[in-house]
RNA sequence: GGUGUCGUGGCCGAGUGGCUAGGCUCAGCUCUGCAAAAGCUGCUACAGCGGUUCGAAUCCGCUCGACACCUCCA
């Protein structure tokens, strides 16, 4: 018996806006698609946030049993700066500017992509595939459109024609756009266009000259559009039609509702049965955006070498601070914000690594077992992770209201519980136990150890001047002591 | 202008038609030679105005405000 046949799932489902059971197509097998980055630069931090939001979904997935195909794809064909038709593609440019070759460009920032994500803890998803490892797929599909009568050739390029697919199909349900509405709205663009609609999307264009990457084509040397590269990863690897499709907010429209039309337009069929899409991060109250400076890398947050926040914050201190909040909501980065959550943190690892020590008493004056399925609960829940959290700190309480015997806990319970939490902290939210308070291993404990000690013998004879002076000046050098009722133990700043 | 999301206590941030998450801050207490650390206890909020209801912060309408998308962005 697999854990999904106890636990019952439910998501939030963009595409009807409200939560739904989780039914995959077939029985204990799960299919996840996830747009991944453009590796034209630094991977953003808002980058971090919406695939650690999938990260722990795929986590947790896999903790309930499901065999799960997760594929996160590199886009590394550049997508053009705008919808004119005459651009520069990012990577291109970046090229350009750095004057190396776009592949370089793509080594680069897919390498800091994969370091920075490791450096958070990410799980590596089941098939990473790349945009331009796909060109064939991606031509292939095109002609199957045009096939289909959905998309038109002109000087070389290949377009979508939405209002042709609108006309049996529902371009815009997804992002709950109507045609009408998008038409009346669509602002002029300067560059004269192939496009018979400004609604029309390119499947694939032709390379201006000083184009570098181009490939051929049946209908010229050039490159694909935008859109279509997730369509023919997403559907090589987990069929035309999968379980959960999931990105950021900002790709709902027009990107998502374009990979529909795409789908349903080559393959007679709606390829996705769940959207899901993470919402946006801000830094104090503000997007970010690198024109007004309001932004920090994630390895400017990490080293603490920024301008916008009071220190260093270790990786696991920012997972834990992402997933005091909903994915879907919008999060706002703030130095206050982080700091609470890393006190928050420590106190949860403090309360985790002091159960071993608990002693156990001949009954439970708790109930474990309901708390440990409120745990899945608040998972079960559109992986409701900040109620996880909340139960989780209840479970601090329990602990430290057994150290002090107000309740007590069977060796069995403790047990429970330890590895309950252990799942859920550690399995599951993806976070590392980074214990402040030192076990007294290594040299630098061993030599706090002997002041610890000074110290108390001069407590003893109550030589107050120097047992403080042992205290402040080790402060002073960012050790601080904690005098417990078990002795002294120490933590390093 | 259009579409969508949302406005919660000092701050952050969940959730729900009646049982009033959680974290941080703050206050009091315990412990301590004094502190710190740790622990315990306390702090009853849901933008405004109408409506539905026995009862709404939760449902509906309007107003105000924020954010996102509509143009590259996770």
């Amino acid at each position: 018996m697999q854990l999904f046949q106890q636990q019952k799932l439910y998501l939030y489902n963009s595409l009807s806006g409200k939560k739904e059971p989780f039914k995959p197509i077939n029985e204990g097998y799960v299919g996840m698609y996830v747009c991944g980055p453009t590796v034209y630069s630094n991977v953003h931090l808002g980058n971090v946030r919406t695939f650690m939001s999938f990260d722990v979904i795929f986590r947790y997935l896999k903790h309930l049993g499901y065999k799960v195909r997760y594929v996160r794809n590199i886009t590394d064909a550049g997508h053009l700066e705008n919808d004119a038709d005459a651009g520069e593609d990012k990577i291109t440019k970046k090229a350009r500017l750095e004057q190396i070759e776009p592949m370089e460009i793509v080594q680069r920032y897919t390498v800091d992509f994969h370091n920075i994500l490791n450096t958070f803890n990410f799980l590596p998803p089941s098939i990473e595939p790349t945009a331009t490892g796909h060109i064939i797929e991606q031509i292939e599909l095109i002609k199957n459109i045009i096939d289909n009568g959905f998309a038109y050739v002109v000087n070389g390029s290949v377009y979508f024609d939405v209002h042709k697919f609108n006309k049996t199909h529902d371009y815009g349900k997804l992002s709950k756009r109507k045609l009408e509405d998008l038409i009346h709205n669509t602002r002029e663009l300067d560059g004269q266009s192939d496009k018979k609609n400004p609604q029309d999307f390119a499947l694939w264009k032709k390379a201006e000259p000083q184009h570098i990457m181009r490939w051929p084509s049946p209908w010229s040397d050039g490159f694909p559009g935008w859109h279509l590269e997730c369509t023919a990863m997403s559907t090589k690897y987990l069929g035309d039609h999968f379980d959960i499709h999931g990105g950021g907010m900002d790709l709902k429209f027009p990107h998502h509702e374009c990979e529909i039309a795409q789908n349903e337009a080559a393959k007679g069929q709606t390829p996705v049965n769940y959207w899901m899409h993470a919402n946006m991060l801000e830094l104090n109250g503000q997007r970010m955006s690198k024109t007004t400076g309001n932004i920090i890398n994630p390895g400017e947050l990490l080293s603490g070498n920024n301008k916008i926040m009071s220190k260093a914050y270790s990786p696991s201190v920012i997972r834990f601070f992402m997933m005091q909040s909903s994915y879907r909501s919008v999060l706002d980065l703030t130095d206050s914000g982080l700091l609470g959550s890393e006190k928050g943190f420590y106190r949860l690892m403090d309360a985790f690594n002091t159960l071993e020590s608990l002693k156990p008493s001949t009954r439970s004056s708790i109930n474990i077992a309901d708390w440990k399925q409120a745990c899945y609960n608040a998972m079960n829940d559109d992986f409701n992770t900040p109620i996880l959290i909340a139960n989780l700190f209840e479970a601090v309480k329990y602990i430290n209201q057994v150290k002090e015997g107000s309740e007590t806990l069977t060796s069995e319970d403790i047990v429970l519980l330890q590895e309950t939490i252990h799942t859920f902290i550690f399995d599951i939210l993806g976070l590392e136990n980074v214990s402040k308070t030192e076990s007294g291993t290594d040299k630098l404990s061993a030599a706090v150890g002997v002041l610890i000690k000074l110290r108390q013998e001069a407590r003893a004879n109550k030589d107050f001047a120097m047992s403080d002076k042992i205290r402040d000046e080790l402060a002073e050098a960012g050790i601080q002591l904690k005098d417990g009722k078990d002795g002294t133990s120490f933590s390093v700043n």
